[in-house]
DNA sequence: TCAATAGTGTCTCTGAGACATTATCTG
DNA sequence: CAGATAATGTCTCAGAGACACTATTGA
């Protein structure tokens, strides 16, 4: 069967774009910060830029636009990811000197341990240190805006704290994404209802063992 | 200049995807209430299920995707849309039976006035009459979403009660988006610091004259 | 004067935020 | 016991929400 649209003309009549994914990969630092991995092999087009992890989508491959960010992810910057978003979508027609890309841009947020194997760099987010490639920056700037309405919102909602964690854990966890310092008690309040006690107490330490938790 | 990707490919010797626009245009029916325009002459293979104003990307003319919500809503139900923004890509790619097709949603919110010379049918939100076509209700779904967090962020953002209107009026319209009825003395306090007094009455009913506003 | 609508004073309740205190561990 | 960290009692303040009252018009 061969669908014809008003005027008489099937679908690949008309010129298709490319449909390329780029990921905003967030995770913490070793210092505990929000960071980007970003890989430092862009096309010669791009002058050398470091470019977020992408890829085109494979149609031909019944794809989806999820399969084909978690396939940049690892074939780009060897990180499994956990839960590409969308964020939107970046149509400029002249975003890419190839030809007419347009780019859905994702945002996907991991725990350092996935990270440990990456091809990719970790760049600090913030004032980034070098210009992304493409519209690249816009991309980071919209994912930590994703993040932190989710972080506060709910705890952790990415897991960067692991399966179970100390508030105050948990806490410096929230302070790495939000970017700002948290009051112990607000927090501990605010955040209480929406987990669960495991019963055990992380001991070994100075002080008196703190309580962990698990997210509901 | 021809580039070719690190397999020595070029952009187009992978397959394209068709790239649609949709767009839940969204307003006010003559009982007040929000409803969603829909045109009912959908293609054969959606076996006469009304659908919304959607149309491909035309890449050929460097259309941008918002250019192209604008074209669908000017061709498909003769309205002049005013801002749609994206909502999300739809990607399952069996959504179409015509072949690779994603759809980027968008929502759009107009005057009722913009409304009157349309080519389409107004059908009220909420429990939908008939079944849409496509995904097209959860575009649908997602546009309420959208619309519904604005007004509750600040007073009329889509400019549904006109350019000067008392606070009544301005509730009135918020209730119809929100669903949901209001008390006035908490909508006033809430709203009145993003407006500006024009200095005007609205005199002729009766009652005590209602002084007017304009949004900042 | 009455009915109708506009506009405001004020009370209560809730939750965020901050400070200070108590509790419980290690060395 | 001293020092360190966890956990919580409690005070204050701001804002939402609701009720009731006052203000201003047309009929």
């Amino acid at each position: 069967m061969i669908w014809r649209d008003e005027h008489g003309r099937r679908l690949d009549d008309y010129p298709q774009p490319s449909v390329a994914v780029d990921v905003a990969l967030l995770t913490l630092d070793q210092d505990g910060r929000l960071a980007v991995v970003v890989h430092a092999r862009p096309g010669a087009h791009e002058h050398g830029r470091p470019a977020l992890p992408g890829t085109f989508l494979r149609v031909d491959r019944r794809e989806t636009l999820r399969e084909a960010a978690l396939r940049a992810l690892r074939d780009k910057v060897n990180v499994t990811g956990r839960e590409p978003r969308q964020l939107a979508v970046f149509d400029d027609p002249d975003r890419d000197p190839r030809g007419r890309v347009l780019s859905v841009a994702h945002v996907d947020l991991v725990p350092p341990d996935r990270i440990t194997g990456t091809t990719g760099v970790l760049a600090p987010v913030g004032p980034l240190p070098h210009p992304l490639a493409y519209d690249h920056e816009r991309v980071v700037a919209a994912a930590i805006d994703h993040v932190r309405a989710a972080y506060r919102r709910l705890p952790d909602p990415a897991g960067l704290a692991g399966a179970e964690f100390t508030l105050l854990e948990l806490q410096q966890v929230h302070e790495a994404v939000l970017g700002e310092p948290l009051q112990k008690d607000t927090f501990r309040r605010h955040t209480a209802p929406d987990l669960v006690e495991t019963g055990r107490v992380r001991a070994g330490t100075v002080g008196k063992p703190a309580r962990t938790f698990r997210r509901r």
